[in-house]
DNA sequence: GTCTATAAAGAGATAGAC
DNA sequence: GTCTATCTCTTTATAGAC
């Protein structure tokens, strides 16, 4: 019979050698998409036969979903902080431009999680999405594949998106409102149910103060605004030739669009200003937030060329 | 020497396989999804040896990409007639939810197209995007697919789409108006760019109108409305939970909030009261539009549940 | 033109030795 | 736990007979 530390260790080996498969597996899709992901390689990648991985995942599935956890977690963490912010618009402005700075910092991530397999997407975005009630069930290890992903890289991330996003729109006034909006969305929710809360809430919010039409259908407005963040980040990972002005200032039209311009009065045509280096520069709004990666340089990249093209000889 | 009625009819035999070729290629996107098709397929399809697709087609990339041509010329025909419509803020919305009926009756044409891979998205639109000028390079083939296309399945689709479509907006008004908008976009470019032109001659009519803010650059606001609808479809058909409220509900909200409700003046909310069915009737809206397609009842259907996958064991 | 046959590569997953 | 070896299946693409 074994001392407990022998259990312990062997307990925790094995959780380390999992945490390299998903290492390894992470990277792969970094560099090469999602359809590049094979056992194999992620066997050749951590010096073990594929054989061993078996032993920790049933299948390439499994790790599949396992990374979308992490990417789901990780995009949450870039939301919860602007949360702070008092300005119900301004915080879903904040929200915006964090969640396409995300998807522009982390093509192949985002594109693993929204546009890949509609049961990736279906995964850790459990009921939600279902205008309010709807009772929750649960999903599984979402929130602490969370504290395990931030563990290495998605802390850095969100708190690099976070400061971008934040500067120049209303980020001290948070400290002024106190109270307001600190509430982290149920936290043993699934990560897609807490992001979407903090976008309802801040819906809420904006209609409550009399800046949204009163008949308008939160819900409706909040999935149709996300779709157009989804549609701006998409189009940007696939079309080449998609944003031929700036993204910010695609970005900023959008979000002007949908949430009115000027909070307290600034002159109308906010993105106008913005038009000048009229060449796609994803850098330009990814620059911001997202430098200190520990991802490989070709995710910030501007665009992958044509990394997918899962089989050819 | 063989008479010249020979070569005709060998060559008229050689085009009947390449396009059987096609069309077989074109069902099996439609069934099991791009990711699916193989050249064995294919052959197994039209009941010939895989060797032989190589006569017609140098690889599964060139039946890929003839796919996608066709594709494009598909979804220009159904804007080409709602181009007579008078007033261009409702153009503009016919176009917008002609756009999002098309992505939701073909599904499979519609990932192929905008949500697989850059090289497949970036042929058609050849260097289109580019605010207006841009030297126009003859993208080949494309509208050539539009006319041998349209002899067979999208032609009827085209219609039944234009005539849903312009239902209940000013379809009557564009008989009025005579000359106004019937300049099909120049015919020699390529679809995507006819596409755009379409849509940019509406916007700077709009603004013409001062219905739009003059500060605002039309080039920006038409990717920002693309990246909308888009984000529209790609979210409907990758995210199983999509709209939890009606597709259509969803579509008008976004409409009216890049076009402003009410062109003549009916009250605000014009959304909110199609608010009823209250849950995923993609039917409601596509319904009407795609009823009459050769295609797979699975195409029309809701959601494919799980199509792509591609290999497992 | 069309076929048969096959090369060459890659995939997921497993059995059984150690 | 880990590895070796392998099974089974699928893919694109080609060579060469007919």
């Amino acid at each position: 019979m074994p001392g407990m530390g022998i259990v312990e260790r062997k307990s925790r080996q094995k959780q380390a050698l999992r945490e390299r498969i998903l290492d390894a597996a992470r990277r792969i899709v970094m560099r090469e998409g999602f359809a590049a992901l094979s056992m194999r390689k992620i066997a050749d990648a951590i010096e073990y036969s594929p054989a061993t991985l078996y032993l920790h995942f049933a299948s390439r599935d499994e790790i599949a979903q396992a990374l979308c956890a992490e990417g789901y977690a990780q995009l949450l963490a870039t939301f919860v902080p602007l949360a702070q912010i008092a300005d119900p618009a301004e915080r879903l402005k904040a929200l915006g431009r964090a969640y396409v700075a995300f998807g522009v910092a982390h093509p192949e991530t985002y594109r693993l999680i929204f546009m890949e397999d509609p049961s990736y997407t279906g995964a850790a975005l459990g009921g939600a999405a279902a205008t309010a009630g709807k009772g929750a069930d649960g999903a599984d290890g979402a929130v602490a594949a969370l504290a395990d992903a931030g563990a290495d890289t998605s802390a850095n991330a969100a708190n690099e998106t976070v400061e971008g996003a934040a500067a120049g729109t209303t980020a001290a006034a948070s400290s002024a409102s106190g109270k307001a909006n600190l509430a982290p969305a149920k936290p043993d929710d699934d990560p897609g149910d807490a992001a979407l809360h903090i976008m309802l809430r801040a819906l809420e919010e904006l209609k409550a103060a009399g800046r949204l039409s009163a008949s308008m259908d939160v819900a409706v407005w909040a999935e149709a605004f996300w779709a157009t963040l989804h549609g701006i980040v998409a189009l940007n990972l696939t079309c080449p030739v998609f944003p031929s002005a700036p993204l910010d200032t695609v970005v900023g039209v959008a979000l002007d669009t949908w949430l009115g311009m000027h909070p307290a009065g600034q002159p109308q045509g906010a993105a106008k200003s913005t038009r000048a280096g009229k060449k796609k520069s994803a850098e330009a709004l990814a620059g911001l937030h997202a430098e200190a990666h520990s991802e490989s340089p070709a995710e910030t990249g501007v665009k992958p060329a044509t990394k997918p093209k899962a089989t050819s000889a």
